[in-house]
DNA sequence: CATCATGTTATAAT
DNA sequence: CATTATAACATGAT
């Protein structure tokens, strides 16, 4: 279920342990999780010490003493969460980090998410801006724009190399916000206003989602510890998977069909 | 039993 | 060649 501002919120479940040493590694190797790096290489992890992490879109990065990064992707179902150390694995758990005080659980039961890992002292040289960022300006999106003409506004904002950190409801949350009909073609947009709502429902979606729990989510281990907070009303994401869900400006329906392969919601009357 | 799910990627089609 | 569209992946909820 992660966007950027919920790998956000998952970072910070393990960030809470931040100079704890792993001394024990659970795996389940057959897991599709390993596709990208078997199992057993993890165990270079054990007595290692967890200094730091940081995310960029929807990947996670931790990294280990000196210069050993574990990158974690959710894809659609993944979770991270912390528990006593003494945490017996769960169905779905795929890897476990246990340290003195608690353990670090990766749990995927759809199995679309993924791990890796890197001995470079920077593995994140190469990515592109994000919305967040002082780089993702209003020329970095005009360029996008032109050189991706006939993809649909929906198609853009899902797009991880030009948007990263943008899924399915953001993307919808910015159509609405930016009054436009998510189908429309790059070429019709403004690089301005495009990028006024992409900034301003990304770092709402942070401020939200994961600034609001961050007390919660660093203090303690007991999962569902920290309350999952959500957009407020006045936003889509409130309305969209609700039957009958109305637009919180004009509360007319939305309307809802399959634009950029993706479920799309949005308001026949404000979008166009 | 059929449909759908807050994601990515390999492959096909333009 | 570059861009865009679609199928496939695995499991659970409805």
């Amino acid at each position: 279920m992660p966007e950027l501002a919920e790998v956000e919120l998952a970072r910070r479940q393990w960030a809470a342990f931040h100079g704890e040493k792993i001394i024990s590694i659970d795996t389940q190797p057959k897991a599709r999780i390993y596709r990208d790096c078997p199992a057993p290489a993890l165990r270079i992890l054990d007595g290692k010490k967890l200094v730091g992490s940081k995310a960029h879109g929807k990947r996670m990065l931790f990294s280990f003493a000196p210069a050993l990064h574990l990158e974690v992707h959710l894809g659609m179902s993944g979770k991270l969460s912390v528990d006593a150390s003494d945490h017996s694995v769960a169905k779905h758990d795929h890897l476990i980090l246990r340290t003195k005080k608690a353990a670090l659980i990766f749990n995927d039961y759809r199995m679309f998410g993924r791990i890796m890992l890197h001995d470079l002292s920077d593995p994140w040289t190469h990515l592109p801006p994000q919305p967040q960022d002082s780089k993702f300006s209003v020329a970095y999106l005009r360029k996008k724009l032109e050189r991706h003409p006939k993809k649909p506004l929906k198609g853009l904002l899902l797009d991880q190399a030009i948007c990263p950190g943008i899924g399915n409801w953001m993307a919808d949350e910015i159509c609405w916000k930016l009054g436009l009909h998510p189908a429309i073609h790059s070429a019709e947009l403004d690089a301005t206003s495009l990028r006024k709502a992409i900034r301003f429902v990304t770092l709402g979606a942070l401020k939200h989602v994961a600034d609001r729990n961050e007390t919660a989510s660093t203090t303690g281990f007991a999962p569902g510890s920290y309350v999952a907070n959500v957009p407020p009303k006045n936003w889509l994401f409130q309305h969209r998977w609700k039957k009958g869900g109305n637009c919180p400006a004009c509360k007319v329906e939305l309307s809802r069909d399959t634009i950029a392969s993706r479920t799309t919601a949005w308001c026949p009357k404000c979008q166009k």
